[in-house]
Parts: C-alpha cells; structure tokens; sequence
RNA sequence: CGGGGUAUAGCGUAGUCCGGUCAUCGCGCCUGCUUUGGGAGCAGGAGGUCGCAGGUUCAAAUCCUGCUACCCCGACCA
C-alpha cells in the first residue's frame, strides 16, 4: 500500500469512509476498536462470503451455528487453549440494568449477577466441542464436517483498521475425525482452498507453510498457514487451518465406537480466515489513487460512464451504454451505468478509482459518431479506444487480464522482496532497512525465535510446506540447520 | 499498562508560547447562472457548547487544576 492515497485526495478520508469507519461513539470506550463495514466494503466481504461458502460446501462442509456467549467453565477445559485467550476476552456478568437511582440515566442492577459469567467468544472451539460431545458417538456420525459465519470479540490492547479490530467477521470450521491421518488430511486441505482463493480469487500470492511452536495456535498440534506480503514490506498472515490432534476431544470428553468396536478420542481441525483478507486486499493492490481490486472481487466491475452537453445527448447515450450494459450483463459481469447528472465525468472517473472498480467505460458524442467507447483499466490507468462490436467478450477478456496481472504484480513484488540472510548483520540490515521475507536458518528452537524476535521484532511466519532442504548454521546461534525458514516484521 | 502527542464546523486545519475584532483557511454542503472527454468557474449562503468540568481574570480556544477520548511507539496479539 502506499504511504497515503491523497496526492489527488485532499480529503482522502472520503474514500477510506466509504468502504469503512471505524467506530467512534464518543464517550464510549467500550466500542473502540470496533469497525462500521459500510455497504460498498460489505458488498466485498459478500463476495468473499459467496465464494468461500461455494468451495467450502464443494468439499463436503455444511454451516451451523452456535452461541455468541461461552460459560466461562468450558474455558478452563483445555489448557493451553485458555492460556492463549483468556487474557483478551470481553466477559459478561450481569444479564440487567436499572434506573440509577440517582436519576440519571441507567445503571447495572448489582441484583442480576450472572452465577457463572458469560464469554464473548474469542473463537468457539469450546462451545463446539461441547456441543459435539452430544452429537458424536459412533464412527458412523464421523466425519463431522461444519464450518459457522460469525463474529467474534478479541479486547486487544492495540487495534488496527481491519487487521486486528475488537470484533471481526469470520467464518471457523470445526471437524472431527475418526483417524489422525484424516483430520491432518482437512486441515491441509482446507490450507489448499484458502491457498487458492487467495491467489486465484485476491490476487494474492501467498507461501503456504506450517508456524513454529512459538507462532503456534492455542491448543493446536500443528498450525498451517498461508502467508502474504504487504506493500510496505511486513507479513500478514492471511489465513490458518489447525490440526488439533484429539486435544478438545479429550478436554471436552468426545468420544466415538469404532468399527471394531473400540472406544476413542475423535481427532479434529479448525480453520478460518476473516475480515482481515480485506485489509490484505487493500495493502496488496492499492496505490495512489485509491483502492485496487480483482475482478473477481469487485462488487461493481465494470461502471459506464456517460459525457453529454444536454439531455438529448444524454438519451442517446443511454442508448448506447444500456445495450452495452445488457450484452456485459449476459455475460455474467456485473456493471453499473452511472447516469447521474449530480456529478460530473471527472468527478466519476475519480470516484471509481477510489473504490477500485477495475474497467471503467467512458461514451461521448465522439464515440456515437464513431462507434467507439473509451475503455480504462483500474490497473495500469492505462485509456484505450474499442470498437462497440463485440465489446462483451473484449470486455470479459480485459478483466481476465487485469485479474492476472493483479496477481503477476502482487507476485513479482513478493520476488523482489524476498531476500537471503546468512549472517546475523545481513539478516538485520535486511530487516531494518529493506522489510520483505527473510529466509534463514534457524536452529529450531523457541529460545532463540524468541531472541532473533526481542532483537528484530521479526518472527518466523512460515516454515514453507515442501521446503528444499539445505544444511546450514543458524543465524543467530551458528547450531546446524537443516532447511531455511521465513523470517519477517508481521502486522 | 509504560513513553510521547493531540482534541477548534461533516473532514482536514490556523490561532495557544505572549489572554483583548480570533473564531482562520481548504475540502465538503446549500442556492443561482455558466459548464460537462480527468475531481469545473463565478456569485451568494448555511454550518462552531474551541473535548468535558472547575478555577484565575474586567476579559479565556489561549493561563491553572482535574477528568475524558483519540493517535503514535512499546508491551500484547491466529
């Protein structure tokens, strides 16, 4: 992302509150940290929705879901879980509030104490697995595979728009398996779908590895990721699926009768991605002029706009851009005819380019004469003269084209910020000066992750799946090493 | 929770040191006319508890005290 969007934007809060604000209720600290998704931002977030859904149910998963509230005993079930949460939870005590007696407004009635209090689910392995202790019982009820749209409350101390916020949308699967070979088998697999959608759909190259122990989900045997590169040079974890290994099925007391009769823990999985793709849709592709999405994504991808002196002018324009509208239309791409006589072209133009709308077509009196319309894409702002013939398929084939190069783009950038470290100076000049993804040897312990960390302030955000193995010293201790891991600053 | 900073119209701001036509300017908004192929021009207009509460003073956006909120850095964080 580039430092700022205002060099044509003096107000360029305009366009970043038209995708979304964040809350600013004063006087109440309680929602800070919160995001408004506007409509045009929710309208992204739908597609992702729509999109993550399908591929999600084309590998077998059903929705469900389950309360927003945990009973505060399910937490203390799985040790390391709570560990991880439990510092950062919104709890709830009381169920009432009263008339102050004062006179002033309302208060909590000290009456209505909630005997056990009530967590706002950070995420809900907890409640599921409790709730799966009823529904498992033979190998006949596995695999249960269940994935829940919700939202979530995480009371970090620091927020940032998008990537870490209070409250976030985000889909969790849970499933429970018969064997361990299976549920290690979803977990990678959904690491594939998100694998996918990221690059073929965000436009986003990302590394797939697994985390080390120190980066490691609360609770999990294994953590996948998939990983990504921002503009300014940090990391962002995009997505995670976890291998849980049996975990919640011991700490929550699921067990099913296998075929040979045998009772056992069920293995299990979860995995999510969030509102957070959002933030990496933006970072990965804005530049100065606002926002920049992918064809895929973009809730308006095609938008026409007409150049008239007077009315009649515009209705034979109208004319023209509506069957150019419908002919796109047929074709599956969703386009807007702007026709507002409240705005004019320029102030269109801009306004289109702030939210990223990938081609824009553009009709005056000079393209009726001639036949022609003025074709611009949001990628390269590059202008072009068509032919009206056959513009649908000219039209499919561009966004085609700016979906790739999205991703070319994205791709080469990570290429060129991907660097070698062999030395503790190089890997610090690295760090400090250029941001990127560092690969480098590390001795494989937590101990010196967490020192190459208090030092640098960079992590390891992946151990790559597939990494070529190499032998080598560790950066930091010079103790031999058997493959290089990635290193970086992480939002 | 530590360190630093900020709070003035919908947004962004000047003014605060040195109290006295100071409530400034830009964007946005409204009206009218002319415009419309890259955020139009001119004219007119609306809009402010100067974060909140006290205090000092003839006089406070400005000085003092307390409070609150926000931002940045750190700690923290799938």
């Amino acid at each position: 992302m580039a430092k700022d969007f205002s060099t044509r934007a003096e107000n360029y809060a305009q366009w970043y509150n038209d995708l979304v604000i964040k809350a600013d209720l004063a006087e109440n600290s309680a929602v800070r940290g919160c995001m408004v998704i506007k409509p045009y931002g929710y309208a992204i977030w739908e597609k992702i929705q729509a999109t993550l859904d399908k591929k999600f149910k084309d590998t077998g998963h059903v929705n469900a879901y389950f309360p927003l509230f945990i009973p505060k005993s399910f937490f203390s079930k799985e040790a390391s879980h709570v560990e991880g949460f439990a510092k950062e939870c919104a709890v709830v005590t009381h169920y009432r509030l009263m008339a102050n007696p004062n006179g002033k407004g309302v208060v909590v009635d000290p009456e209505a104490k909630l005997e056990e209090e009530l967590i706002v689910r950070p995420t809900s392995e907890t409640i599921i697995w409790d709730t799966y202790r009823t529904w498992i019982k033979s190998y006949r009820d596995l695999p249960l595979l269940i994935n829940q749209w919700a939202n979530v409350v995480r009371w970090e101390m620091r927020t940032r728009l998008f990537l870490r916020t209070a409250e976030f949308l985000w889909q969790e699967g849970h499933t429970a398996h018969a064997t361990k070979e299976e549920a290690i088998q979803e977990a990678e697999r959904m690491l594939d779908v998100y694998a996918d959608f990221a690059e073929n759909w965000l436009a986003i190259p990302v590394i797939k590895g697994i985390k080390s122990p120190n980066e490691r989900f609360a609770g999990a045997i294994e953590t996948y990721c998939i990983e990504a590169l921002m503009q300014d040079g940090k990391a962002l974890q995009a997505g995670t699926s976890h291998f849980l290994g049996q975990n919640f099925a011991k700490a929550f007391d699921v067990k099913f009768l296998s075929k040979e009769n045998k009772l056992d823990y069920v293995w299990a999985t979860s995995w999510g991605v969030s509102t957070r793709l959002m933030g990496a849709l933006i970072m990965a592709h804005s530049d100065d002029n606002g926002l920049v999405l992918p064809p895929k994504l973009a809730p308006i991808q095609v938008v026409i706009v007409p150049i008239y002196k007077n009315n009649e002018q515009l209705a034979l324009i109208s004319e023209t851009a509506n069957k150019i509208k419908t002919a796109l239309q047929n074709k599956g791409i969703s386009v807007k005819y702007d026709d507002r006589d409240t705005f004019k072209p320029g102030w269109k133009f801009s306004e289109y380019e702030f939210k990223g709308v990938p081609v824009r077509i553009a009709i005056g009196p000079r393209d009726l004469e001639n036949g022609t319309v003025e074709v611009a894409r949001r990628d390269t702002l590059e202008k072009a003269i068509y032919q009206v013939t056959d513009i649908e398929n000219k039209i499919g084939n561009l966004l085609e084209m700016i979906q790739k190069n999205l991703y070319h783009k994205a791709f080469a950038f990570r290429e060129d910020n991907t660097f070698k470290a062999d030395t503790w100076e190089e890997f610090v000049d690295i760090i400090e000066n250029k941001g990127g993804f560092v690969l480098a040897h590390w001795d494989g312990t937590p101990e010196t992750e967490q020192r190459i960390k208090d030092e640098t302030k960079a992590t390891i955000r992946a151990i790559p799946l597939n990494n070529k193995l190499e032998s080598g010293k560790c950066i930091m201790t010079g103790r031999p090493s058997t493959q290089r891991v990635i290193f970086a600053r992480a939002y």
